[in-house]
RNA sequence: GGGGUUGUGGUCUAGUUUGGAAUGAUACCAGCCUCGGGCGCUGGUGACCGCCGGUUCAAAUCCGGCCAGCCCCA
C-alpha cells in the first residue's frame, strides 16, 4: 500500500498546506514546471479551467458592449515612464528588452507588466470628441513581472494569464459606475462558479494600484488563514488622462480630460480554487467550473464488455444532449479501481461506475466528490433531472462550507495586543478599526507581518472610534491579514 | 531581501560519509490474464547522475561557480 500512496498526493492538506498545494497542482495534472525561474506551463487539464473562467467572464463583459483586442507584448521606456507614480511602482520587477539579435537596441523595451502606459498613448490618438466615448475594451493576455524569489504557481508568477480591461468616459459618475459594474462581474463569477466568498472593498493608499485615484478589490481567505486578492478594479480618474492626454471635444466645443478605469483578474483564480476546495486525495472542483461534470467509469468483465461499453456510451450521449459536460473513461490498460482515484486526484464533481449490475438493475451509482458519499437512483425518464439536481447541490454546499470557513476566519479584535496574539496564533482575517494614517498601517506591517487587505463596502465609521494602532479617532473599518 | 533544503531512466528512489561496473520500485513496450477501489505473471526498452569547470590514474561521490524546485522568515 505505501507504494502506491506514491502516485496521488501523499501529504495531509492539515499537516502542511505549502507542499499538499505544489502536489496537487502537479498530479492533478494542472502544470508543469518550465526551464525558467517562476515560469509554469499550463497542461490541456489547467488550461480547461482557464477556458470556463475567461468564457463565463466574457460574456458578462460583451453584454455590456465591453470589446475585446490585443496589444502588443513590448513597450518603449519612454512610455511607461509617462506616469511618474504608476512608472516607480512596477519597474522593480519589469523585464528588459535590450537586444535584438547582435544589435543593442536603441531603446530599451519593456515586456508588459500591465498595459495602461501602452493603451492610453493609443487612445489619445483614438478619442476625438465626446461621441468616441465610452471606449470599453479588454484584453486576454498575459503580464510579466520578475519574481525573484518565492514563487508558487498560480499564485505568484513571473509571467500569469489574465484579462486586462481598460475603459475611457466621459464622466467621473460613468468611471464609478464602471469600476463597481467590474467588481460585481468578478463577485458573480467568484462566488456563483468558483464557490469561493469574497469580500468586496477598497484598498488603502499604501495598497491601491500605483498611480489610481482608488482600487477596490475582492478579497478571500484561504484555508492556511492568509489572504489573496481575487480581482481587482480601479477608478483611474484623470490621473492618466492628463500624461496621456486623452483629451476629447464636448458638446460645448470645450476640451475635457476623459475619466478612466482599469481591471483584472489572473489564473490566480485557479489557485484560489484548489486552496479552498482541494482535500487529501486532491482537486475538487465545484461543478459549474469543471471542465468535466461527470466521469463515466465502466466496470466490466471480459464477457460483459461490449454489454457495457454499449451502455456507457449511450448513457454519455444522454447526459451529454442534456447540457452536461461529461466524459467517459474507456481506457482498457487501467482497471476500474485505478481510473476512481485518478479522476477523484482531478476533482471531477460526480462519477458514475457503470456495471453490468446496475445496467440489469436499471440503476446508476454515483460517487460524490465533495463528500464522497454513494448513492444509486433509478435510471428511469427522470434520472437527467436527478443528476442536475445533485451537481446543483454540490455546487451550493461547496459554497456553503467555504463559507462557513470564511465566516469563522473573521475575528473581530479593537484590542492590539490581542490582534498581535491572534496573528501570530493562526493568522485569519482581523476586522478593526484603522484611522486611515499610513504610519499606523506600516507599523502594524512591520510588527505583524499582517497589512490592510480590505477596506470593506459598508458604513465609514466603524463602530468603535479609535485606531487600533495609534488610539486616535478612526475612521475605516478594516481587514488586517498576512497575504499571499 | 535573509536563511534552510533538495536535484540520480517519464515518476519515486538506493548509492555520496570512506572516489573504483549506477540499486530497486513504478511507468513504458510485447505476450498472457481480466476489472465493483491504484490486479497478477513472463520477457524487454529506457540514465548527458541538474549544468559548467577543477582535483584525480579514476568523480553521481571531493572542491568551486551557476541553474532550477521546495520550505521558513522579512
Amino acid at each position: 500500500m505505501s507504494d502506491l500512496k506514491e502516485i496521488g498526493v501523499t501529504i495531509s492538506k492539515d499537516k502542511d498546506f505549502s507542499e499538499w498545494y505544489t502536489q496537487v497542482v502537479t498530479k492533478a495534472g494542472l502544470i508543469d514546471y518550465s526551464p525558467v525561474k517562476g515560469f509554469i506551463i499550463l497542461k490541456p487539464y489547467g488550461y480547461k479551467i482557464w477556458e470556463n473562467i475567461k468564457e463565463i467572464l466574457d460574456k458578462k463583459l460583451k453584454s455590456s458592449d465591453h470589446e475585446n483586442a490585443f496589444l502588443p507584448i513590448l513597450i518603449p521606456e519612454s512610455l511607461l515612464s509617462r506616469e511618474k507614480a504608476h512608472f516607480s511602482g512596477f519597474t522593480p520587477e519589469v523585464f528588459w528588452v535590450t537586444r535584438a539579435g547582435d544589435n543593442k537596441l536603441a531603446d530599451n523595451l519593456a515586456v508588459r507588466p500591465t498595459s495602461e502606459t501602452l493603451a492610453y498613448s493609443i487612445f489619445s490618438k483614438w478619442i476625438m470628441s465626446y461621441r468616441d466615448l465610452p471606449l470599453k475594451l479588454n484584453f486576454w493576455n498575459s503580464a510579466l513581472r520578475a519574481e525573484i524569489k518565492s514563487t508558487k504557481p498560480f499564485i505568484r508568477n513571473s509571467e500569469f494569464l489574465w484579462q486586462e480591461g481598460h475603459t475611457v468616459h466621459e464622466t467621473d459618475k460613468e468611471a464609478e459606475d464602471e469600476v463597481l459594474l467590474i467588481l460585481q462581474y468578478y463577485q458573480d463569477l467568484i462566488e456563483n462558479y468558483l464557490a469561493i466568498p469574497t469580500i468586496k472593498g477598497f484598498k488603502s493608499e499604501k495598497e491601491k494600484f500605483v498611480g489610481a485615484l482608488y482600487t477596490t478589490t475582492l478579497e478571500s481567505i484561504m484555508p492556511d488563514g492568509k489572504a489573496l486578492q481575487m480581482a481587482t478594479s480601479h477608478n483611474l480618474g484623470q490621473n492618466f488622462s492628463k500624461p496621456f492626454e486623452i483629451r476629447f471635444l464636448g458638446k460645448d466645443s470645450k476640451q475635457y480630460f476623459a475619466w478612466q478605469t482599469s481591471w483584472g483578474a489572473s489564473w490566480r483564480l485557479i489557485g484560489a480554487l484548489i486552496m479552498v476546495h482541494g482535500d487529501d486525495k486532491g482537486l475538487i472542483l465545484p461543478p459549474n467550473i469543471a471542465p468535466i461534470q461527470i466521469v463515466i467509469v465502466p466496470i466490466f468483465k471480459n464477457k460483459d464488455r461490449n454489454i457495457v461499453l454499449d451502455e456507457s456510451q449511450r448513457l454519455k450521449r444522454e447526459l451529454g444532449v442534456g447540457g452536461l459536460r461529461v466524459h467517459l473513461d474507456d481506457r482498457e490498460e487501467y482497471t476500474s479501481g485505478w481510473k476512481f482515484n485518478d479522476w477523484e486526484v482531478k476533482g471531477i464533481p460526480l462519477r458514475i461506475n457503470l456495471g453490468l449490475r446496475d445496467i440489469n438493475e436499471k440503476k446508476l451509482e454515483l460517487v460524490r466528490r465533495d463528500t464522497k458519499e454513494k448513492m444509486f437512483i433509478n435510471k428511469n425518464q427522470n434520472f437527467l433531472e436527478s443528476i442536475k439536481t445533485i451537481l446543483n447541490d454540490i455546487q451550493n454546499s461547496m459554497l456553503e462550507k467555504a463559507s462557513r470557513f470564511h465566516d469563522r476566519s473573521i475575528i473581530r479584535v479593537y484590542d492590539y495586543e490581542e490582534m498581535r496574539r491572534k496573528l501570530k496564533e493562526n493568522s485569519g482575517f482581523i476586522l478593526t478599526s484603522w484611522c486611515g494614517n499610513i504610519e499606523c498601517e506600516l507599523d502594524v506591517k512591520n510588527q505583524t507581518g499582517a497589512d490592510i487587505r480590505v477596506i470593506p463596502f459598508g458604513p465609514e465609521r466603524s463602530e468603535r472610534d479609535y485606531c487600533i494602532k495609534c488610539k486616535k479617532s478612526s475612521k475605516y473599518n478594516v481587514i488586517f491579514a498576512k497575504a499571499y
